[in-house]
DNA sequence: GTAAATTCTATAGATTTACTAGGGATTAGA
DNA sequence: TCTAATCCCTAGTAAATCTATAGAATTTAC
């Protein structure tokens, strides 16, 4: 399941992405606009701009806007930036891989195998939901 | 990612399906064989048995076995009574659906669309995940 | 200088996770 | 019938994580 971080990051991804080319959204603007927390937008935003999704601009009337083309946004990269490991487990993680330390034995291998399964068919679909494809309903 | 306890489930499965026929398998031989503690493993096992997957043997000599055959049991299933939905957001789910308070909008729709298409990639990979499959490394 | 906005740090409350503890109930066999 | 071995059940607990909120510092336009 997605946390209410990664889900608000992707309202507010598609809340920029459905303003007009120049348009510089307030964080006010963007937290009414998709119904989140205004404080907790905040985090959610700066995180975005750690992440090179958005930028921002001080000061009066200042804000945020895209940078990265909402082609370009996917799923899996929200996931990955707010809540981590695409995988099941850290030992079947591209991105978060850690060895199991409790996984030595023959049902270690086993289940490895078929974890990393899943995450390759998982991480194909997450690849395929970019902000674009959400945009037009 | 999967909790411990649904990973633990998925390798005492593993350990009892690899057992002979008719085999009884004690917690404490699961746990050693497995390597999960002892007394959280005693939980897991219950579980496991309200969900139908194993039966128990009360008593001296008693134990745990398999009800259900191995090529029935899917990663899916443990996801479920481990771990809770498959989907990204209970609005996406078939087994857990709640409606979600903050989503009244446009944007709402266009994520539950994209959502409902990971959910239905990722359960279709993991109810092809089952412990058969993993046993026959 | 002032107002409006982002940015930063801290923290609080609730929930969840990953166990641990301790005993009760059941059964097999001596 | 006693005893040992085993499953069964309920609590509790320490640590982490999640979901925010608070307040002040910084930056910018005018």
């Amino acid at each position: 399941m997605l946390s209410h971080k990664a889900k608000y990051a992707l309202k507010a991804l598609l809340y920029l992405a459905e303003q007009d080319e120049n348009h510089i959204s307030r964080t006010v603007e963007i937290a009414e606009g998709a119904n989140i927390p205004k404080k907790f937008l905040e985090q959610i935003l700066l995180d975005l701009k750690r992440g090179r999704f958005v930028s921002s601009k001080q000061g009066k009337f200042g804000g945020y806007y895209l940078i990265k083309s909402k082609n370009e946004i996917t799923l899996a990269e929200i996931h990955r930036l707010f809540d981590g490991a695409i995988a099941l487990l850290p030992c079947a993680s591209l991105n978060f891989y850690e060895p199991c330390s409790d996984c030595k034995t023959e049902s270690e291998c086993s289940l490895h195998h078929g974890l990393v399964l899943i995450r390759d068919k998982t991480l194909k679909a997450m690849e395929g939901i970019t902000i674009a494809s959400l945009v037009k309903k």
